[in-house]
DNA sequence: GTAAACTGGTTTGCATGACAAACTGGTTTG
DNA sequence: CAAACCAGTTTGTCATGCAAACCAGTTTAC
């Protein structure tokens, strides 16, 4: 693959927080709320906040919304389009390390 | 590899765009100038202009200006530090890549 | 010989986007 | 009931990417 492919590649993953986050949500194989992924990547709450807002705008997670107690709760899912988007995402890096490996 | 430490990693090369354009000049092997970048890549000369200066400040790319005939011309050549670096980042991705496919 | 178009870039200004600080709305603690 | 805390969201700021405009010169056309 050549370097101007990888450069045509349009991806919200290509933010490393995202990609991060993304990586995170599919490795767990199970819904995150706000607060682990909050310490398992120690991102400022703002940020993590707008990055959640993007990928769910993107259809990349769902968000559900629900009190635990009388505490709002709110759990993030990669969706099976999130998921696809990282593997292609991954996919496309792979080939580039490949190449420039050789 | 945890998500986390790769959000650690500090590089000029997250921006994709000079990602590819490390990934050009080590494979080339030889210096390139601006001209071969540019349709090597398909970018507009100002954005190609800033990223090298960024690169040239770092010390990942050494610039050379000489005139060929009468026109000037501007080539540039990864330094050993410019090949570390990528090397270095390409690990780290390829690190998270095989964590997060397992 | 001079105007127009091209080469080889650099500088600028703008628009997007990341980020943290400040805020909201509610709950628990003292 | 006031202070501290929890769970996020909104806001303002600052950095960065990017292309348009520019600069300095060269070649081409008339």
């Amino acid at each position: 693959m050549d370097p101007k492919n990888f450069l045509s590649l349009d991806s919200l993953l290509t933010d490393r927080v995202r990609l991060a986050i993304m990586a995170t949500l599919c490795a767990a194989e199970e819904p995150l709320d706000f607060a682990s992924l909050l310490d398992n990547l120690e991102l400022s709450k703002g940020n993590l906040s707008s990055h959640m807002r993007k990928l769910d705008d993107a259809g990349l997670v769902s968000i559900k919304k629900e009190f635990v107690g009388r505490k709002p709760k709110t759990t993030y899912c990669a969706t099976e389009a999130g998921r696809a988007e990282l593997k292609r995402y991954l996919d496309v890096l792979s080939n580039l390390i490949k190449e420039t490996r050789q």
